[in-house]
DNA sequence: TGCGGTTTTTGACAAATGTGAAGACACCCT
DNA sequence: AGGGTGTCTTCACATTTGTCAAAAACCGCA
């Protein structure tokens, strides 16, 4: 749990970090007992169970039950259609970041379940997202693929669409499908020209292979990520919100009620459409925060999302409204 | 970890259990900080997590994949064909209680990951079973079936085959169907009409729907669990094993390739026969000792095993003969 | 409102765990 | 052999965690 600690490398033999491990964990024993037992210091037990932690031998979660079976995640479940909803508690509110933190690590240690072998899961692009893959473990799940949903972008924060889906399948262990073009060109011209390319061409048909996808709900305000990452200006979203957008949803917009939003930017961006995310075995929602619970509801509305993870607070006011 | 403690109850309120638990363990805040942030006392802080921990809420393992990738399991897998081998460390050597205790443990620990919705998973009986079951947390599978492989038997030891498949069931919220019949009759005419019962029948029905299955090599010889128990006298032993046999597998004797040894026990016995488990999708072998290696042997070669659970002196025996 | 019985919290102490600097050890290079 | 270099271990101390018995809060009931 705490801090970095021991000496450099990565010790000698392995076995001892296991046997201490062993006798801790499994066992029970303290690590008096242990040093007296393997015939070392106390303090190198420590060291041990420090190195065992780092190496990932060492496992602690916290069950998924009671996120899931809270009667937040029931009414979720019920009022949305969702196969499961995870929710957790919001902790300090006012914490955004905190309740965000959260909410990502909740869906790292979720996902892994929601898995199998042969899976090909889209990755959108956000905070979220990145923290989830950022803080998970890594759990190897056989035979995967991990396809980034939309093209790149300029980076106001410090990840990319690049990195979300290069950490998750690296989490994975998962093979990397990259969409190496930019989120938005200048013109339509340009865009449907490296559309066309073969390497580009290739890459978005695998968006079609996708049977499961993880994304969050982005605001359709003037404060959002699409416009401070500049895919979109703020007379953009202005136009957009006019004609009934009020989500975004791997970069293209929604309505009220999830249908896409078609516009002038539709032409100019490389990634995937909506209609191409409906019916997917899986599609987990990733999204905390009162400035997305419009979006979020729209998403749910849409039937993007099989499963949720959000916080407390958010669960309340998704359900409050409407 | 540690012994008993707490005021008995269940405790009010599970949501600050699971917020101090989400602090402590996914947030890696102190105790003092947590009560702290809680506005109770450090030692409320440790009751509830104390708390969290009796209910499950809090689950720490160690990680499978050094236990898999070991060189011994490597060798293991080769040897024998298997899919995967876990090796335990063996600890201290003429222990083999302790020996037991572990590989039960490891068994219980990955027997869920080699599970899926739907499996129906048939279950012998013996002490390392039983440990396993007995020391494993609760792992709900859904729309899962335990049945017991054998009959019932007098028992020298604190447990049966009802409470081996009984208590898996538990733990892994799955349907548990019995056999509620001795393992052994006096005469093969009075098992005849037993497996006649309709009741009975069923349940020997049911058997064949197993696709996995988890069981122990037991020994052949006069000190063996089987003439403990009951089943065969020390000269049934010696009359099967002039015959060729070198193991029981649920029951039934096989020969060093693992082929059945027909005998004069079999009309009277009520279970399921060697035949039966083969092919299966999963069948998990989990022994260990010395005494177990020419058994565990006898039943890998005859391929009733795909995976199996030992410690790291078994298998050194297992793969140093022959 | 006051009173047994019970549950929950807490303060003071005890035990277990974590840390940093110093020491031991092994290995390699000359 | 000697000395440098890096790893691994250990000692002495600091911090964190666990325990117990006593106090506080709670609850139903007269």
């Amino acid at each position: 749990m705490s801090g970095r600690r021991r000496t450099p490398s990565p010790s000698g033999s392995f076995e001892i970090v296991v046997e201490a491990a062993w006798l801790y964990y499994n066992e029970g024993l303290n690590q008096n007992e242990i040093a007296r037992r393997l015939g070392v210091s106390r303090a190198s037990v420590v060291n041990y169970l420090q190195e065992g932690r780092e190496r990932g031998l060492i496992r602690i979660r916290l069950a998924d039950e009671p996120f899931l079976t809270h009667s937040l995640s029931l009414d979720l479940q019920k009022r949305f259609g969702l196969k499961a909803a995870y929710v957790v508690p919001a902790g300090s509110p006012g914490d955004d970041t905190a309740t965000l933190l959260r909410v990502a690590k909740a869906a790292g240690t979720w996902l892994p379940a929601l898995l199998q072998a042969g899976d090909t899961i889209g990755v959108a692009w956000g905070r979220t997202i990145h923290e989830m893959a950022e803080g998970m473990e890594t759990v190897p799940v056989a035979d995967c693929r991990v396809v980034q949903l939309t093209g790149s972008m300029a980076t106001p924060y410090g990840f990319t669409a690049e990195l979300c889906s290069a950490r998750l399948a690296q989490r994975l262990n998962a093979r990397c499908i990259n969409l190496h073009v930019p989120a938005i060109l200048s013109n339509a011209a340009l865009a449907e020209a490296l559309r066309a390319e073969p390497l580009i061409h290739a890459q978005l048909h695998a968006l079609g292979d996708c049977n499961k996808a993880v994304f969050a709900a982005g605001s359709c305000t003037a404060e959002s990520h699409i416009v401070l990452s500049g895919i979109a200006s703020a007379a953009d979203i202005a136009g957009y919100r006019a004609r009934g957008a009020r989500a975004v949803l791997c970069g293209r917009f929604v309505d009220e009620a999830g249908r896409h939003v078609p516009g002038p930017l539709d032409d100019r961006m490389i990634g995937i459409t909506p209609d191409r995310m409906l019916g997917l075995e899986l599609g987990l929602l990733v999204s905390c925060g009162p400035d997305k619970v419009e979006p979020m509801q729209a998403v749910l509305r849409g039937g993007y999302a099989s499963h949720i993870v959000t916080d407390s607070a958010t669960a309340q006011a998704l359900l409050g409204e409407g």
